[in-house]
RNA sequence: GGCCUCAUCGUCUAAUGGCUAGGACAUGCCCCUUUCACGGGCAAAAUAGGGGUUCGAUCCCCCUUGGGGCUACCA
């Protein structure tokens, strides 16, 4: 290991602004964040969108807009810091520069060959069994062939052993002699990920490149690259990455993938935050659930499994309650605004206060919150069969609904409490039997076969309304 | 096909050369209970296979098997 490092930790998460931001890429940049910030090092945003045709504005923005909801703040980025720009698609100079050097030194050429005639090649080469590399007919070429205009740049790969240190798997050793000539640019305007990001990890000073293994067989290329442009290499650390039920790369057949979606269905981002750490990592301890704050004490890259993780919905939802549990009603509250918004239901502060202690240990999503909660704002149709407790007769259960609205008609709307109904209800329950009392009065309030307690949602719906759903199931029967 | 890489309960993982391989999610049962949840308790559940090294291997080495990633003028 021959390698300058640099000494300061710097590294940088690097989306491609191509689609709605994947988890994948989220768990790499918690790592990342997660490792500069308890190494007291710089985070760096870096947008890749060296390919013009997929990258679009909108999932830049959703990035960032996801990154302040996460809380993962970055110290140079897009607008921020001095050794930019940060986004690929403004550093088209930068890249030219090192492409004209490499050209001028006869470290990477420009190739004549036809799209058509590399894959005739490559064809040929896989029915033979050999590495599907390209030949390198162009290599030597002292003058442009007749009749054919430059495709690409290639760069000119020394037939070398390369290996580095990977953070995380140790040793890594490829042999360059079956890579062939890779393409690093359409032109010199229109540089590709491998060169683009050797580059800019130069310029940028990146300490460590945490990314996902994806990228593994692309480190060799891009150390390559370093040594001919006379470059600092990086320490490398690859990340295993986060399979499907069939093990295989997260993908939107199985689970959700993007970061938004679970937003919308009402993940605190803190929960989030903690599965995906979990993904991958663990402390050497018991603990699994962590806030933000204590994930920068407790991470450490070298307990990083190798391994790729089945992404555990059942799992999220879990730690996603256990999150929701430690916030005080104000901050549920503040987070269930929208969600209460999109489905039109708008209770006064005290009725949702009632709620948020109602749901809170019952649901384990915001977005279950209003399902859940819809019952309190228009009472859902039922048959009057479900007013029967057990098998008791029809008649029996009309008896009790009128006894219900006996007992509450000198109540005030004020006494109107879960102790003031139970008081009133003491007698009724003695003679009657629970089950005969309580479940006719949750069916009729609830109109659902599951529901909360029946003393609680009476107390939230009121007195007026409570007799009100009385009323409505008398005539039921 | 080639190259790289990985391998502990269904899933996420702990332990590491040495006590009955620990925890969590999920699952099942029981308790609590007017229903559903919550909560409490219990149970079932794993070192892929084969060789070594060693007094002793989940752990170290090799092979096999299986999985995954890459093999783009995507990133």
């Amino acid at each position: 290991m021959t390698a300058k490092h640099i000494e300061k930790v710097r590294v940088r998460f690097a989306p491609s602004p191509t689609g709605h931001w994947h988890v994948g890429g989220v768990r790499t940049t918690l790592f990342n964040w997660l490792f500069a910030r308890k190494q007291g090092g710089v985070f760096i945003l870096r947008i890749e969108d060296t390919d013009a045709e997929r990258s679009k504005k909108e999932y830049e923005a959703e990035i960032l807009e996801m990154l302040a909801w996460l809380g993962l703040d970055y110290d140079e980025g897009p607008g921020k810091g001095n050794l930019g720009p940060y986004r690929q698609s403004e550093r088209t100079a930068l890249y030219e520069k090192y492409l004209a050097k490499l050209l001028e030194e006869h470290r990477a050429y420009y190739c004549y060959c036809s799209k058509e005639e590399l894959e005739a090649e490559r064809q040929a080469l896989l029915a033979q069994g050999m590495p599907a590399k390209y030949g390198g007919h162009c290599r030597n070429l002292k003058n442009p062939p007749a009749g054919k205009k430059p495709e690409v740049i290639r760069f000119k790969t020394p037939e070398v052993e390369i290996e580095f240190k990977d953070l995380i798997r140790g040793k890594v050793k490829f042999d360059a002699a079956l890579f062939g000539d890779f393409v690093i640019a359409k032109d010199v305007h229109s540089p590709l990920y491998n060169f683009a990001v050797v580059v800019d990890d130069h310029e940028m000073q990146i300490s460590h490149v945490i990314r996902g293994e994806e990228h593994l067989s692309n480190t060799p290329k891009q150390i390559l690259m370093q040594k001919a442009m006379g470059l600092a290499e990086p320490i490398y650390g690859h990340l295993p990455l986060i399979l499907d039920g069939e093990r295989k790369k997260l993908s939107k057949r199985y689970a959700e993938t993007s970061l938004l979606e679970y937003r919308e269905r009402g993940f605190l981002p803190g929960a989030i935050l903690n599965f995906l750490a979990l993904l991958g990592w663990h402390p050497s301890h018991d603990k699994e659930v962590f806030t933000l704050k204590e994930l920068i004490q407790e991470f450490d890259l070298s307990r990083v499994q190798k391994a790729g993780a089945v992404f555990n919905e059942k799992k999220l939802l879990w730690l996603n309650r256990e999150h929701l549990r430690k916030l005080s009603e104000e901050e549920i509250a503040k987070f269930l605004d929208p969600f209460l918004k999109k489905k039109n239901l708008t209770p006064n502060s005290e009725m949702l206060r009632g709620l948020i202690r109602l749901e809170r240990d019952r649901i384990r999503t915001f977005s279950e919150f209003s399902e859940s909660a819809g019952l309190f704002f228009s009472l859902p149709d039922y048959p009057s069969s479900l007013l029967n407790w057990k098998d008791s007769p029809k008649e029996e259960t009309k008896q009790m609904i009128s006894s219900l609205k006996e007992c509450f008609a000198p109540l005030t709307e004020k006494k109107f409490t879960r102790e003031g109904i139970m008081a009133a209800l003491r007698n009724l329950i003695e003679t009657k039997g629970k089950g005969n009392v309580l479940w006719p009065l949750r069916a009729a309030l609830s109109g659902q076969m599951a529901s909360p307690d029946p003393l609680d949602i009476a107390s939230i719906l009121g007195k007026t309304e409570t007799l009100r759903r009385l009323e409505i199931a008398l005539k039921k029967i």
